[in-house]
DNA sequence: GCCTTGTTGACAGCCGGTGTCAGCTTCGGC
DNA sequence: GCCGAAGCTGACACCGGCTGTCAACAAGGC
């Protein structure tokens, strides 16, 4: 018995991990249910057992329950643009790495129309996440910087990055709102193919 | 004597004006000087010999007192990409009416600065600026869709001018962040060209 | 078994934001 | 001028997100 296959996590791990997962699921349940404005974090603690107090300990904040995992998707975005061949100019390696993306919300689209319908009914919440997504800016800036790039001074590369990195990421979230407001019918990898075209070719 | 220049406005709405500006810049001043979250309403209402509770007769909100005029500003933007000629192409067009913000920076490139650097270091500020902006992104791609397109169907129209014009803004922020780390020593109009060209040809 | 450490609930407190109310000022009609 | 309607104000109470503190208890190492 007790073969853990995690030897290294004791019972206070655990228990943590569990008690974080659920105050997660119930929060979000609940936002979904009730909206994110009308659902108090004492609603939630208490839904499993706890003080409003100890949410706290779990989470910094009331936010972090719904972007907790977004800073984790803005790295394994920027590893895939690191993974992209060396000689792919950056529009089309960023177009890859944001297939990330585009599966993610593929791997449960239920999931995604909710909360991305929660969000416009808390216009202070998605702000939320466009600031994490000023993090993902930078990674990816970061990722086009290592990647050899045709040698241009005119504009500082600095720039060049950010602001093609940034351009990606909007036409990312133009695609997603139309998928959103065709109820998941469309194809997101499309629309993101459409929507990054219509800026600067795919080539 | 009493020559007002606005006859139609009586004492209540001129009074009600006056402190409405005086609060902005108490804030404003407060803001710069001891930071945003460091300063309590309580603090930029007293300057005013105001009671915490009248601070929200003139603002709605705290942060009001830092972004209540973005929304004209975007819907000036949204005017100046209405005025460019049919016949250019949307990123040059966006280009042109972008030109109304590096005109703004420019008209108070030291007030420019130290509200960059505030909002840097407040990052729940800076969400609610982007939030601001989500509604900037809706004018101009409204904009674009009143202009003559070349006809495609590949990408929805909706999604096409949304997409663009959400990148045509990133651009400007990296170009203005840019400008920001020179500390306002290079030429913003310049740095604006070098990051929408970095993006897509300006043609 | 003991001691360190982590976790918890309870309490108090700060701040942004809202409802309410009574008292005052401005304004418009007369 | 007068007077009533409407606007503005301070004071008070309240809510919810969030933090500091503290005593009690459970888990883990030794």
């Amino acid at each position: 018995m007790s073969q853990g296959v995690e030897p290294e996590v004791g019972l206070r791990e655990r228990t943590r991990r569990t008690v974080r997962a659920e105050l997660m699921t119930i929060g979000m349940n609940l936002f979904i249910l009730n909206g994110y404005d009308q659902t108090t974090i004492e609603d939630i603690s208490a839904g499993c057992g706890l003080s409003k107090r100890s949410f706290f300990r779990y989470f910094p904040s009331k936010e972090d329950l719904v972007f907790g995992n977004l800073e984790l998707v803005g790295e394994r975005i920027a590893a895939r643009l690191g993974e992209r061949p060396a000689a792919e100019p950056p529009w089309l390696a960023l177009r890859g790495a944001l297939d990330f993306l585009v599966t993610l919300n593929l791997s449960d689209p239920q999931r995604s129309l909710q909360l991305r319908r929660m969000l416009r009914d808390t216009p202070a919440l998605d702000a939320r996440r466009l600031e994490k997504q000023l993090r993902w800016r930078a990674l990816l800036a970061a990722q086009l910087a290592r990647r050899a790039s045709p040698a241009a001074e005119s504009p500082p590369p600095q720039l060049r990055d950010r602001a093609i990195a940034a351009s990606a990421l909007s036409c990312f979230d133009a695609a997603h709102d139309e998928w959103v407001a065709t109820d998941a019918q469309a194809s997101l990898a499309d629309l993101l193919d459409g929507a990054m075209a219509a800026v600067a070719p795919l080539t």
